[in-house]
DNA sequence: GCGACAG
DNA sequence: ATCTTGTCGC
């Protein structure tokens, strides 16, 4: 049974120009000290295409926190109807990604994006429209940079460097794990970094990526057989409890 | 003008 | 993002 629903602020069928002046109208809502109250179930959200991305496809996953259990995942398809520009991400994957909280059973309490949160030219990332629009926390976690400049992080899982655009500190440069790529975190919605930062951790694991973004990814991969599995192996530990 | 550029 | 097998390394 469906627990949210997302209240229309903007049009999606929009120029770039037009989407730009939207992100600058928006981004003056975002909230970026610590808004939040306490974490049971954090969701991961990718978006991957289909059809030669004529078909946008949103994944969302729920984990139980800070165990990290799948309790709950959906997958939305819509026609894809924006090109892919940078600085402009939130306009081709959002929708989709809409589409699938409204089939959501269970309401999150913090969102981790793929893609960045303020660490955007307009301080306005896809993690940032997705928190603003669903008003819940929400963090960017990038495997890539978009903008800002850092120094190298030292080489040890938890270690990060700021990364800092026009003299700002808008993200961090996070190592999730030791002698493996940094990832780009930021704050999307009433977060700090520090708090991002800190959930960020407490969500990976033994991998590169959160556990979140990982189940996200391999649902929008189109790859469920072992996500039914887990889902019913949760279900029966519940019923043999009860 | 040139280079950079989340997914 | 996506097209895709084997393969290098811990």
């Amino acid at each position: 049974m469906p627990v949210m629903k997302i209240q229309a602020r903007h049009p999606w069928n929009v120029t770039p120009q037009e989407a730009i002046a939207i992100q600058k109208a928006l981004c003056a809502e975002i909230i970026t000290s610590d808004a939040l109250g306490q974490v049971h179930y954090v969701a991961g959200i990718d978006v991957g295409f289909e059809a030669s991305n004529t078909i946008t496809r949103a994944a969302i996953a729920i984990l139980s926190f800070p165990e990290l259990k799948l309790v709950d995942h959906v997958i939305a398809r819509l026609p894809t109807q924006f090109p892919y520009v940078p600085g402009l991400l939130s306009f081709r994957e959002v929708p989709a990604v809409l589409a699938a909280f409204e089939k959501l059973n269970i309401q999150p309490d913090l969102l981790l994006v793929d893609g960045q949160g303020i660490a955007h030219p307009r301080r306005f990332g896809i993690a940032s429209h997705i928190g603003l629009l669903c008003d819940i926390p929400a963090i960017g976690v990038a495997k890539t940079r978009l903008i800002g400049e850092f120094s190298e992080v030292p080489n040890k899982r938890g270690a990060w460097s700021p990364l800092t655009y026009k003299g700002e500190i808008i993200g961090a440069v996070l190592r999730t794990r030791t002698d493996i790529n940094p990832l780009y975190i930021s704050p999307g919605h009433r977060i700090s970094l520090q708090t991002a930062i800190h959930y960020v951790m407490a969500c990976t694991t033994k991998f590169r990526l959160p556990e979140t973004t990982r189940w996200a990814h391999r649902l929008a991969s189109g790859k469920e057989s072992d996500i039914q599995r887990a889902l019913m192996k949760n279900a029966t530990q519940k019923i043999f409890l009860q």
